[in-house]
RNA sequence: CCAGAGGUGGCGGAGUGGCCAAUCGCAAUAGACUGUAAAUCUAUCGGGGCAACCCUACGGGGGUUCGAAUCCCUCCCUCUGGACCA
């Protein structure tokens, strides 16, 4: 593969890149390049972060990277997740490489790590020190969307300052030459960007992968970008903005039917969305049965037609909802097999429903 | 460490001895209306029973009282200001 080829790929992940032309560099350098994503543990693991996540990794590796997927489960700690309790966030980091091992990840060039085990060395401690000392705590402060906080001193703790120090460590530490995590994570990259050369690493180039959307009715005011999509986001804590791994027909079926779909309104469409970033991605054609009354049946090969059709309203969102339901369904099937079939598996999602998540 | 304010249901926020399972708003759920959703209207909205009623609840524990979310003691936590800082 040629290195316009992979950067064409790793295009296909990155909404946004930041140091580009350093990616090229990197790419034909030869050398063994890591990329890392970084997830608290905490309640269940939705189809962002496990379907999307498994399309994202495969393009990578394809590209020649090797990927590290970073169980930040000290960092759930200190962000309060599962109340704190580091077993029971633990418990969960298994639960969700069972499900990563079942989503059709290809594996062979992918790791897990735990943050826990980081934890551990004591060279970690002195970087996240230095790192701390290199800004100002506003600076720090001003990561705080990456944990899904605000960013004001009232609703953040000490922990919290620790957490974006650990998480410019990370990177380091991990040998990321490449941060691949959502966009939601940009401000802390940023800061890396800056800190690592300062304190002898490098600067690692920022490939942001798309958030999902939420199902809900979009409702925030923000203009932002950047906040719009983190406020519009799937989201755990909000119960049925989000279709987890693990959801059964019904639940998918509840979901999709209760989902904000204006018809032939295609901007911030969660149901479109789903279409473009997951079905198109596993399917090469889309099929949509419906009644003769309606058209009969259509079918799509390319996202741009069925968004042309969704555009002009020759395709009824009810339509396109029935067909996503069960598509979503399909894909999800081996990994709901995975926790019916394996034993270890299923008591540990048993274990992971029983808890109760906090924010 | 001192002083002031405060901790109420998923969230926000009333209530300051009985009429409080706790006003109200948001969220949620159901129904009506649309070939989906949204908007709008209606109902429900701690758990159990058809019901009278019972149980569990207002940061934790203890107490006063016939009776406490409401009063007292104590502990924990948050916010604000201050003190301390060899």
């Amino acid at each position: 593969m040629t290195t316009d080829e992979k950067i064409e790929l790793i295009r296909e992940v990155g909404e946004e890149i930041i140091g580009e032309d350093q990616l090229k560099e990197l790419l034909e350098s030869g050398e063994e390049l890591i990329a890392y994503d970084g997830f608290e543990p905490s309640g269940q693991i939705h189809i962002a972060q496990g379907i999307l996540r498994a399309i994202n990794v495969n393009k990578m590796t394809k590209a020649g990277i090797k990927f590290r997927m970073w169980v930040a489960d000290w960092h759930a700690m200190a962000n309060n997740k599962m109340g704190g309790d580091l077993d029971k966030i633990q418990t969960v980091g298994k639960y969700f490489i069972e499900v990563w091992r079942a989503s059709g990840m290809d594996l062979s060039r992918v790791e897990f790590l735990w943050a826990s085990d980081m934890a551990k060395n004591s060279d970690y401690w002195k970087l996240v020190v230095q790192v701390g000392k290199a800004n100002a705590l506003k600076r720090f402060v001003r990561t705080a969307e990456m944990m899904g906080r605000e960013e004001s001193l009232e609703n953040l703790t000490g922990a919290h300052i620790i957490y974006s120090c650990m998480q410019v460590a990370d990177i380091f530490m991990l040998g990321a030459k490449i941060t691949q995590l959502g966009l939601d994570q940009r401000k802390v990259n940023m800061l890396a960007r800056e800190v690592g050369p300062q304190l002898g690493y490098w600067k690692p180039v920022v490939v942001s992968h798309h958030m999902l959307l939420g199902l809900g009715k979009p409702t925030t005011e923000t203009q932002d970008k950047t906040k719009r999509t983190i406020e519009l986001k799937m989201s755990k804590s909000h119960p049925d903005s989000a279709i987890f791994m693990t959801d059964s027909l019904e639940d998918i079926k509840r979901k999709i039917g209760k989902a904000w779909a204006p018809e032939g309104v295609v901007t911030e469409n969660p149901v479109l969305e789903y279409c473009k970033y997951l079905l198109f991605e596993a399917y090469d054609t889309i099929q949509i049965e419906r009644p003769d009354k309606f058209g009969g049946s259509v079918s799509y090969s390319t996202y741009e037609d069925l968004e042309r059709d969704y555009a002009s309203k020759a395709l009824h969102p009810m339509d396109l909802k029935n067909t996503v339901t069960v598509l979503l369904d399909q894909l999800l099937q081996p990994v709901r097999k995975h926790f019916e079939e394996d034993d270890e598996a299923k008591k540990l999602l048993e274990k992971v429903k029983s808890y109760q998540v906090t924010r």
